[in-house]
DNA sequence: TACAATTTGTCCGTATGTATC
DNA sequence: TGATACATACGGACAAATTGT
């Protein structure tokens, strides 16, 4: 690793307060340099990159740095490990769901401090659903209201037997029906921080068909349509639910 | 591995389990253990691990092994380490501006795909940043304001020689001013993403001059309290840009 | 200023598990 | 069945960085 050039790493924030980082080793250099090309597209989705071996000499490292090089791009979902001939490290493929995946469980770590509240959780949902709803009434296609209406008339409570592994979360439906994509990655994490955070012992039977109500009514106004309706439902539904989050749900 | 009965240990080979289709590796038992402990709290913020030799000897592997499941956690920004005597891995403290990085990476990744189209993050937008123009004109104390009014006067062009660190994008700020991190995380890296994807070079001095124009209108609404127009004029802006961005702005 | 102690960083060599041909 | 090519894992050694004496 020769090239060192930027020995002080300017506009990074100085967050850790009593410890700088005067060198950068050379595993997150060789990472670095390795996620910059990714993301430029230098190196696609499903390239295979040099064996361990080949890609330490071609950084002018050892094969043990160039592994740690790649355990950090493997953490963070940029690349692929495979074993066997035919093996190798290759570029993943974007997955949405990852991103979903990783946004909650950092906000999962947040949520605990604070710096974030669950009512500011409650607050952004309340600015994303409604408008999500709307667009949803606006767009949503024969398949799409099919969706919707499935997730809406699906029981809740978890005594089915049968496997049933299909059914999603109501909210996760309806902002995936908007048909854009940025709308799920803002509102899906928040939906799965607040339903891990909710003690659902606490709420009554009869709230829970109230709930199920609010989605079969959202889910035919979007099915029929009706924009406006469907954001007013939404919102006064997620006005209603917040009230049931405040009064029973969390730790902190 | 102790803790994971199924473990594949090197020496010895488990033949009689047939149905294990994927097995984790042992720096990833390691890592998720790790983590497992820290988002549960058992490892609270702060807290030195020990040193990477006893670290490997307390999960029964070797001490490469247990650092490459420390780099796993390091790349997550769960751990920090650092070298020398009163060195060692840290478990860091939950940092906004660090998930608000991840996730841009990862929309950076995402808007190369046919899955995330610029139109959906410029639609995003155009649904959280007005309502955020209002919490804040709503919200905002006389710190805050003034704040904003300074991101709003900051001249744009980045002839300024010097420092100058201390500017932060008006709609960053704006963000922050409604006093609700979500809404931060959820705006700020859709803001990154178009920012580091917008050919400045195609937008003429004046147009840049109309867009402070409007960040100042926009500031004054705030700083006087005047939700409505702070939203609307918001609303306003975000229009005009998005003709912006799709006339000059992007490869894809 | 020099030196020692501690911990991560880096390297090498070797062996083993795994998947494909 | 065996050969091949790759990741995985081990253990030991030394280098570099940081802090205290």
């Amino acid at each position: 690793m020769p090239p060192q050039p930027p020995a002080a790493t300017p506009g990074t924030a100085p967050v850790a307060h009593l410890r700088v980082q005067r060198v950068r080793p050379a595993y997150r250099q060789v990472a670095d340099e390795l996620r910059t090309q990714i993301l430029a597209g230098t190196l696609p989705a499903g390239t295979r990159l040099p064996n361990e071996g080949e890609l330490g000499r071609a950084f002018g490292v050892s094969r043990s740095t160039a592994r740690e090089a790649l355990r950090v791009l493997s953490s963070q979902h940029l690349v692929e490990t495979h074993r066997g001939v035919q093996g190798g490290t290759f570029v993943s493929e974007p997955d949405p769901a990852r991103v979903v995946e990783d946004v909650g469980s950092a906000l999962g770590v947040l949520v605990m401090t604070p710096q974030l509240h669950v009512s500011d959780l409650l607050e952004a949902r309340l600015l994303l659903e409604p408008a999500a709803a709307r667009l949803a009434a606006q767009r949503a296609d024969a398949e799409t209201v099919e969706a919707v209406r499935n997730a809406a008339a699906a029981h809740r409570d978890a005594r089915d037997p049968s496997g049933f592994v299909g059914h999603l979360d109501f909210h996760t439906t309806l902002l995936m029906a908007t048909g854009n994509l940025m709308l799920t990655l803002m509102g899906q994490p928040v939906n799965d921080v607040l339903r891990t955070r909710l003690r659902r012992e606490g709420v009554e039977a009869h709230e829970w068909d109230k709930v199920d109500a609010c989605h079969r009514e959202i889910a035919e106004h979007v099915a029929e349509g009706r924009a406006d309706d469907a954001e007013a439902a939404m919102r006064d539904h997620l006005v209603e639910l917040r009230g049931l989050y405040e009064r029973e749900g969390f730790w902190t």
